[in-house]
DNA sequence: GTCTATATTGTGATAGAC
DNA sequence: GTCTATCACAATATAGAC
């Protein structure tokens, strides 16, 4: 068995694991119901992995990488800026409406430890930057007026995620069923996009 | 001393409770640390408040107010739309920035525990429909084109509390500094506000 | 009201048999 | 590798003196 291999156990601990400190957090989970969740005992945990604090980390290196939005794959196919927002958006709303907790989960974890970021300190970067570079030459063509590029990325990103991040607050006071929420995030895929270029494309 | 007073030592637990759960959490927060950081000792915690969940209660009920945008005098007073709309985002701006961490303690412990938020249901209905019945003159008149004010209303939202929510994030990805990010939050008084009445004004 | 001391329970972690 | 049993200590909560 090569090291590539992950063990049965060593696999559904980290489900395991993985569910339960996204539902309740570095603080809030216990070993104990991350060792029921997984089928096993809390021994085992320790065994995999020395620590609560260790197991915790693998779980949130491997969240972090998935909050970060795949789009260098995007912005790196032929297709015009528009086309390549609108996948944009579209995808990474796909991919986070897989698990609505992701984002208040790292949000929330980054902000009680920021140390962590050390680890991933370049993981918005290249993403920002192949954006802002494919929104310069727009820029610089006369096409769309200028704009701060981490502006730009910021509103993108806040527009796209703000639904999962207040989740409960908008159901809730808007009395919306799940069926309503997921119509409400799949209009945003047109809006969002629709809202930024309109202003890039009018504004000066 | 009639019942509206609130004890010096009451008040002192309250404002240590507020500042320890904020950075921490509900179940990252310590009775020892609020303790300390009040100045008295465990057992006070527990005549004042009965209970750590008791006491967090508490903090979370005026904290979410306070997250609670103040937004029906901004859009009950004489002005255009356009004003009320950068007086409110100028102003929410300001009012969170008075106290990152606010953001994502709120998100966080609804996430966590949705079943408080029966308590305020009703919190965000108000400034939405003040803010919709508003938007939808507008639309009436053919000024602006139809938008879902729900939908609106959370890009407002989303796009103004982003930046704290990201904070950590942001400033270490883009390696702000401390006052880049003040400009960075105060450059979007003006940017929300165009961005979104862009929108409204152009499209359609 | 405020304190010290203590009870009680929860929880991460380890020992050691199999 | 996996389990049961247990340790050690952290943390909430209470008793009782002042």
């Amino acid at each position: 068995m090569d090291n590539t291999t992950i063990h049965d156990t060593e696999r559904k601990i980290l489900e395991a694991a993985r569910k339960v400190f996204i539902a309740k957090g570095m603080h809030g989970a216990r070993m104990q119901e991350i060792a029921d969740e997984a089928g096993i005992n809390k021994a085992l945990l320790h065994y995999y992995f020395r620590s609560k604090d260790k197991l915790f980390q693998a779980i949130f290196r491997e969240t972090f990488q998935e909050l970060m939005p795949k789009a260098m794959g995007i912005f790196t196919t032929e297709g015009t800026f528009e086309d390549k927002l609108r996948l944009f958006v579209s995808n990474y709303i796909d991919t986070i409406n897989k698990n609505h907790f992701l984002p208040v989960f790292v949000f929330n974890e980054i902000n009680q430890n920021p140390e962590m970021l050390t680890e991933f300190v370049d993981a918005l970067k290249p993403l920002q930057q192949v954006m802002a570079a494919e929104l310069q030459k727009k820029v610089a063509s006369g096409e769309y007026s200028a704009i701060n590029p981490v502006q730009f990325f910021s509103n993108v990103m806040a527009m796209t995620l703000f639904p999962f991040l207040a989740k409960p607050l908008l159901t809730n006071a808007f009395a919306m069923s799940e069926e309503q929420f997921n119509a409400f995030v799949d209009e945003r895929k047109v809006l969002i996009p629709e809202i930024m270029l309109t202003y890039l494309k009018t504004v000066k």
